[in-house]
DNA sequence: CGTACCGTTGAGCAGGCTCAACCGCTGTGG
DNA sequence: CCACAGCGGTTGAGCCTGCTCAACGGTACG
């Protein structure tokens, strides 16, 4: 399990937003509120504290709540009319969730590790965001970083081979930069919901991380956790395609 | 280039954009902005006729322009260090594209059929969007529509079999409603685009069309129509999964 | 120690990909 | 006017890989 740090000083500075500028500036990934609007929107929401496999909301629900993560990692999934079941999109730290379509929330959201969320009230959120032009365009700097997202995560998905979409996976973790442990990437998830979130069977994931293994591109010290032996061979496969 | 026609309206009440509202109200697609927002866009965008296969811009280019689809349809793609392209997305009439991520395109813009599109300095954009919350509103819910339609995209992609993934497609094509003609859905674009759209070869997608029309389930008048026959089966084939 | 859950491994099947030939339309040049 | 090339699309044969079904293994927990 995700280790949940105890002296979170995160939780009292108020929510926070990861995304890539949409201006000019670097390509990184940056925390896009400044200090003043971290407080402004610290001071309306609650904080919550939840326990791995928690269900914040289900799909069709009335979108009363938007949501931003403190910490910990969560699923945002749709149930298909086979019953199925699809990820379309893991959170981390600084994610935003909960934007409705229509006063509905479109897919259902799960706690993976314990969480801390920050939790908004949607109408006085929107009425703030109305007001305050700047701290808007923060949100859509995210949204658009989303997008971005959510189409890469198209773009693994349509590839063929098990093994490319786990390398690519990988790589997206470790992009994610939980850069506690430089060497080695941390797999919050389990293999079914990374094999839902890849459009794999639970089986072809497990094969696909010993064909990994078994050529010496990576090793997994332990079901949760990944270190990238080969790096030269790893970047290849996620880029081959 | 420039010139504005007479006989068109849409594209002199100045640029719209199409989706679902965020708020409570309506599930329906619907155009957002008032017409005291589209004269103040409009006022601000260049209106440009482009023919079709015309490249907009490249993916990596410096983003200097946002564009609106005043009427046409593009594909935004990528190209994959394979040499292979993916198609992430179709865009219809009040769509907006060129949104950038570090003041860089993240995507390639190409028109499939002739094109209008109202274009707007980015940097005038933002400012205009920065000093109007309401507008700026406007383009967080449009931002959150294509998130939407993103994660579905995905979806799609996951399914297994051909005709379902093409059932869906055109299923999304007939709900972008160019309601123009009810019982035909036009195709805008190519046998390969489709394919590319939906992570299959071109074989593919040819044979899941055969299928489609030898089960009776569809007929295609000709390349770029295709008329429902079997609703109930057409619709069972699109949501199982 | 048994149960439950998650993950691994194996056998066989199915559907999509590749390769290749062919068709029909379009535009071009003689 | 015809011959030709080129492009987009269709069809067929055979392979490949991921899925399904099923049994087994390992670890946590009562």
């Amino acid at each position: 399990m995700l280790a949940s740090t105890p002296a979170n000083p995160v939780f009292d500075d108020g929510p926070s937003l990861r995304a890539v500028q949409c201006g000019p500036g670097t390509v990184d990934v940056v925390r896009l509120l400044a200090p003043r609007q971290r407080v402004q929107l610290g001071a309306m929401a609650s904080r919550l504290r939840l326990p791995a496999r928690m269900v914040i909301y289900r799909e069709g629900s009335i979108a009363q709540w938007v949501f931003i993560v403190a910490s910990g990692v969560l699923k945002a999934f749709r149930d298909l009319p086979s019953g199925k079941r699809r990820i379309v999109a893991f959170l981390f730290a600084d994610d935003l969730f909960g934007l409705s379509e229509s006063h509905h929330y479109v897919n259902s959201l799960q706690a993976i590790t314990p969480v801390k969320l920050y939790r908004i009230q949607r109408a006085t959120l929107m009425d703030t965001l109305r007001r305050d032009p700047e701290l808007e365009f923060q949100f859509l700097c995210k949204l658009t970083h989303e997008l971005r997202k959510s189409q890469r995560h198209t773009v693994i998905v349509s590839r063929r081979d098990a093994a490319g979409r786990m390398t690519m996976f990988l790589r997206m973790l470790e992009q994610h930069g939980h850069q506690s442990c430089a060497s080695s990437i941390e797999i919050p998830m389990s293999r079914s919901d990374t094999a839902n979130y890849l459009g794999l069977s639970l089986e072809s994931v497990s094969r696909a991380c010993r064909s990994l293994e078994r050529s010496e591109i990576v090793a997994f010290p332990d079901r949760h956790r990944v270190r990238v032996i080969d790096r030269l061979r790893f970047e290849r496969l996620a880029a081959r395609m």
